[in-house]
DNA sequence: GAGCACTGC
């Protein structure tokens, strides 16, 4: 192919094969393959990490914190606890704890562990994710997500359970990661027996080291921390780059498709986009030019994959291939560490992601198209290598790609940090502006969020947790505007309904919206659950009818287009907002149920759903412009804001709402939005307002 | 007047 340039360390080269949990180390994958014969123990011992077993423990044994770096596929997720368990380290009611930044990761390789050692999972070997907890008092090697672990903190600031923690996937920077690396630098400097593990990419491994040795530096002139490399296992990928930078990569994805198709030897292509749009388009495209291709040439049918795609659309990527055909995946940023395709030996990579970001000064997130970092590009390559020797197609010039950021930026410099700053309030870290981030989030970020926090009345002026409002806001699972509302329907005499309404606005992907299905049969089919107040309101009636007249069924979910998985989550997380409020005495009340039955008593019962919910968000409260134009403006700041399309209220004529969030695209989205009396501002957040009016 | 990357408690 004479547009492309090998890259400069392209042939045979290796990369890290990625999610070494999905397949490359488990020792059932390779005894799959050929080596049935061999007893567990055997298989372990096969594995690349075990050549370095014993430098591990010694490592462990002398140093407080070891930092295990990349080429994953070598085992250190399932073969490292192991070890440690091996040699005692959890001997005396001790536990190892390793962290995952996904829910999937921690249950699998549980699974998988306990196979290895032959318990019962729950046994010596569990997990605990958010609404699952398989530990018992036995449990030795716990997997979990890092967001459980950091839950885990506020109930045992040292974490005394714990002799080992291993922070796994840290190079992917999670919000928690990120918070779990700060509070446990803290925490070994109160147990010198604490031991961490951090596996890392190697991009990584330094920024690591230097923060955990800086610990003991005034005193000793010994590293306290030590860096360990491991070889990998998987199958080399060659790299391709462009010769020219590529305008419009959607069309030169199309071609490269093709280009694949018709030269190179069997195997499935998967491609990375931004969006739903990008995809739809090269999924149409394929198909309308694949009717093109000569009769007795090989087929190609191209699948689209991300998120909002219901279960059984996302299911039909990993049916196997249909004989004489070459699947063609189009996915979204999803396929590049959360879901594993097997037989994918071609890997299109746009070189662009959407991420999300946090505009302090209008406290708005956005959503814009970003370069990807060199750490994703070679995440995404990897993805080529897992079945045989692969190759990677990457729609930019090899120059783009060194300029390319190491890794992208961490998620705790592009969030809204409320929620961290309480819960790192709550851990006794008054100071959070000098609280000891790997990477600090801008000072401007910070304010805006204690602020905020401020005028929740969850600080008070000397910036300490209120009792008990910010004490109860930090210990909540939610944002602390949602907490706000759900601690504020005792005084409404409306838990119930914002218990339910809480759950639906946690959950993604509510809606579903398949291709196949005319866009006006979908707006017809939403509209019955519908009401005039708002978004709130609407999901309110939706999760009424799912547990009622819906008796929480996946083929009532389809009937009506909605996601079955969602509103199943939305009961399970309703559940568990339900223990919060009893665990804060606020009674269960349903003013629907109490004064519905007349018209009247309903339209005062929603008034009063309304009013609760405005006395959490009153900061995101906007108001029509007069123009009738649609647009809004906020209250406060008067920055513009438009409906979301997919809004009850979008091309109805509300003049107050307030808003659960905003999305900026090319212009600002309010999504989930409810229709309010301007005049509940004044009454309900007289501190936010009054300089206004 | 027209749009929805991905996780986590």
């Amino acid at each position: 192919m004479a547009f492309w340039k090998p890259g400069t360390v392209a042939p045979g080269s290796t990369v890290d094969r990625d999610n070494e949990k999905e397949a490359g180390e488990s020792i059932m994958a390779v005894a799959n393959q050929s080596y049935r014969y061999l007893s567990i123990q055997q298989q372990r011992e096969r594995l690349p990490i075990f050549k370095s077993r014993k430098e591990l423990l010694y490592l462990v044994e002398k140093y407080q914190t070891v930092i295990v770096v990349g080429q994953t596929g070598c085992g250190k997720t399932t073969q490292l606890p192991q070890y440690l368990e091996e040699a005692g380290w959890a001997e005396e009611g001790r536990k190892i704890a390793c962290t995952q930044p996904r829910r999937v990761a921690a249950t699998t390789v549980a699974g998988r562990v306990a196979e290895e050692i032959g318990c019962n999972l729950g046994d010596k070997v569990g997990y605990t994710i958010r609404f699952e907890d398989v530990t018992s008092q036995n449990t030795r090697i716990k997997y979990m997500t890092d967001g459980m672990l950091f839950r885990e903190t506020l109930i045992d600031p040292l974490l005394m359970d714990y002799s080992v923690i291993m922070i796994d996937e840290a190079h992917e920077r999670s919000l928690y990661t990120d918070i779990l690396l700060g509070v446990l630098k803290k925490i070994q400097k109160k147990r010198p027996d604490l031991r961490l593990i951090i596996s890392s990419a190697t991009l990584d491994a330094e920024e690591f080291q230097d923060f955990f040795n800086t610990n003991t530096s005034k005193d000793k002139f010994k590293d306290t921390c030590s860096i360990i490399s491991l070889e990998g296992r998987m199958y080399p990928v060659d790299i391709l780059y462009t010769v020219e930078p590529v305008n419009d990569y959607v069309e030169k994805t199309i071609q490269t498709v093709f280009d694949i198709h018709t030269k190179e030897p069997e195997g499935d292509v998967l491609v990375f986009m931004t969006g739903r749009e990008e995809i739809d388009k090269v999924v149409n495209e394929i198909s309308e030019r694949a009717s093109t291709l000569p009769r007795n040439a090989l087929g190609i049918t191209p699948l689209p994959i991300y998120a909002g795609l219901s279960t059984e659309e996302q299911a039909q990527i990993f049916e196997p291939t249909q004989e004489g055909f070459r699947k063609v995946i189009v996915a979204t940023n999803i396929a590049e560490a959360s879901i594993t395709i097997d037989g994918v030996v071609y890997v299109i990579d746009c070189g662009f992601v959407k991420l999300r970001a946090y505009n302090p000064k209008t406290g708005m997130e956005s959503l814009t198209v970003a370069p990807i970092s060199k750490a994703s590009a070679k995440q995404r390559a990897g993805r080529a290598g897992r079945l045989k020797p692969g190759k990677t197609f990457r729609l930019y010039t090899e120059q783009s790609f060194m300029e390319l950021r190491d890794s992208s930026v961490p998620e705790i410099q592009r969030s809204n940090l409320a929620p961290v700053i309480l819960q790192l309030k709550a851990l006794g870290i008054d100071n959070v502006l000098r609280f000891n981030f790997l990477t600090p989030p801008p000072v401007e970020m910070m304010i805006r969020s204690l602020e905020l926090l401020y005028s929740l009345n969850a600080l008070d002026n000397v910036g300490r947790l209120t009792i008990p409002l910010g004490v109860q806001l930090a210990e909540f699972p939610v944002d602390p505007l949602l907490g706000k509302v759900l601690l504020a329907s005792a005084e409404f005499h409306c838990s119930e309904e914002i218990l339910s309404i809480a759950a639906m606005l946690t959950v993604q992907n509510v809606y579903v919206q398949p291709n196949r299905v005319p866009k006006d049969v979908l707006t017809d089919e939403r509209r019955k659950f519908w009401v005039e107040e708002g978004d709130h309101m609407s999901l309110l009636n939706i999760y009424n009818a799912f547990t009622t007249r819906g008796k929480l069924s996946g083929k009532w979910c389809h009937e009506h287009y909605f996601n079955f998985k969602a509103l199943s989550r939305a009961v399970s997380i309703r559940g568990q907002l339900k223990k919060y409020l009893a665990r804060f005495n606020i009674p269960l009340e349903s003013c629907l149920q109490r004064h519905g039955k007349t018209a009247t008593g309903r339209v005062e019962a929603t008034r009063q759903i309304r009013r609760c919910i405005t006395s959490g968000y009153f900061s995101q409260a906007a108001k029509a412009d007069v123009d009738g134009s649609g647009r809004f403006r906020t209250i406060r700041d008067n920055v513009v804001l438009n409906v979301h399309p997919s809004s009850v209220l979008f091309s109805r004529n509300a003049k107050y709402v307030v808003f659960h969030e905003v999305i900026e695209t090319n212009q600002a989205y309010m999504r989930d939005i409810t229709v309010i009396e301007p005049e509940w501002l004044s009454e309900l957040a007289p501190h936010f307002y009054e300089y206004k009016k």
